[in-house]
DNA sequence: GAGTCGTGGTT
DNA sequence: TAACCAAGACT
């Protein structure tokens, strides 16, 4: 598809209303408080794929924990992750992990300021180097990311899917032409604030919008059809047995291995359930293939849903115990503990185990069983 | 370049 | 409820 440039009188309109918008309804977001580059840096790998409100939460705890990138480059891996817990896509975490320790290396402890240094940073990609050189170190690069793909697909009336390579292209064409030079910080997010607050996918707020009559989807009364879309993908059903396996008053939990879904990330140990098998006896197998301990009683924990990328997942949990009185020892590749309930806090679990966890401290059995205190 | 990587909110 | 998706990156 083409996608004429703007005319000079539409690009300064948008100037002047976008930025003029922006300057009175921009969000008091943390990060806009000084710009450091850590700071900016930090919210926008948190942001990817996430939504605002989440983001601030975790951004106002992230900096508490790791105040610069000195304190999370020395972290470990363990930490890290505990501090990421629940916000998904943990690679994000571990490649914000290995970015400061590559910036403490070979930066001097600084986040680097070139386009091409910050695109080498493991997680930064086209959006966020570019996010980065603009709103840390106002340096004149556009930035496209969902508002704005969604934003320009109704300004312009792009009638392909936005995620198809022919849009991107032009997408990313319009935001180079319209780049006011000397205000990137300000015009970006001006784009993508507009796009989250006024613009938004479900309900844009045409009634408020200073630029109706630039917008072509407006004119034609297509705004509620745009962007389009790909393919719808759908679910995929999957079963899984937990087993949380108690002896002498301790838990065992064993650590995900690296290169896979959750990596490094604990968990209990379990298996997949088959169509119509029974789950009190699919746990005993899986975790005798897994860990060679031979549970001897189950109770039926509640069951816990949990939906991940494409899957949408039902745990089917089981409180366990061992016959014999020692805690077995594993000679597995696997790291594995035996910790007490209350030190599962300090561990990282996926969301789906992590829910398990919160409903073990309501089970009277698991009191009486681990000992601990009703 | 299509598939994969999480999670919780919204419709 | 099932599907969509929110400041994407990586393989």
């Amino acid at each position: 598809m083409k996608i004429a440039t703007p005319s000079k009188a539409v690009t300064a309109r948008l100037h002047q209303d976008l930025l003029g918008w922006f300057a009175a309804a921009a969000r008091p977001l943390p990060w806009r408080e000084g710009y450091l580059p850590y700071h900016v840096w930090v919210s926008e790998i948190m942001l990817q794929q996430t939504q605002m409100e989440r983001g601030v939460t975790y951004f106002r705890r992230w900096i508490k924990r790791f105040p610069n990138i000195a304190t999370l480059a020395a972290a470990s891996e363990e930490e890290v992750l505990k501090e990421w817990e629940g916000l998904g896509y943990y690679s994000r975490a571990r490649n914000l992990h290995a970015a400061a320790q590559c910036m403490v290396r070979d930066f001097a402890g600084q986040l680097p300021d070139s386009l091409p240094e910050l695109l080498k940073l493991p997680g930064v990609g086209k959006y966020t180097a570019r996010a980065i050189a603009s709103i840390a170190f106002q340096q004149d690069y556009p930035v496209v990311d969902g508002n704005v793909e969604r934003l320009f697909a109704r300004l312009f009336a792009i009638d392909e899917p936005v995620k198809s390579p022919a849009a991107q292209s032009t997408i990313w064409a319009l935001a180079e032409a319209l780049l006011p030079s000397g205000q990137a910080r300000q015009w970006n997010q001006a784009l993508m604030e507009f796009g989250a607050l006024l613009c938004g996918r479900a309900a844009p707020c045409c009634n408020l919008c200073p630029v109706t009559d630039l917008c072509e989807s407006f004119q034609t009364g297509t705004a509620a059809m745009r962007p389009v879309t790909g393919e719808a993908q759908k679910g995929i059903v999957v079963n899984f047995v937990v087993a949380v396996i108690v002896a002498e008053q301790r838990i065992y939990v064993q650590q995900r291995p690296a290169g896979v879904r959750w990596a490094s990330l604990w968990e209990f140990p379990g298996g997949h359930l088959e169509d119509g098998a029974p789950p009190a006896e699919a746990v005993i197998r899986a975790v005798q293939e897994e860990t060679q301990f031979v549970i001897e009683t189950q109770i039926p924990l509640p069951v816990v849903r949990h939906a991940y990328t494409k899957y949408r997942a039902t745990l089917y949990p089981f409180l366990c115990h061992l016959p014999s009185p020692i805690l077995p020892t594993l000679h597995t590749a696997q790291n594995y503990r035996w910790l007490p309930l209350p030190d599962l806090e300090r561990l990282a679990f996926s969301a789906g185990h992590r829910q398990i966890i919160s409903r073990l401290s309501k089970v009277s059995d698991l009191n009486r069983i681990a000992g601990l205190p009703e």
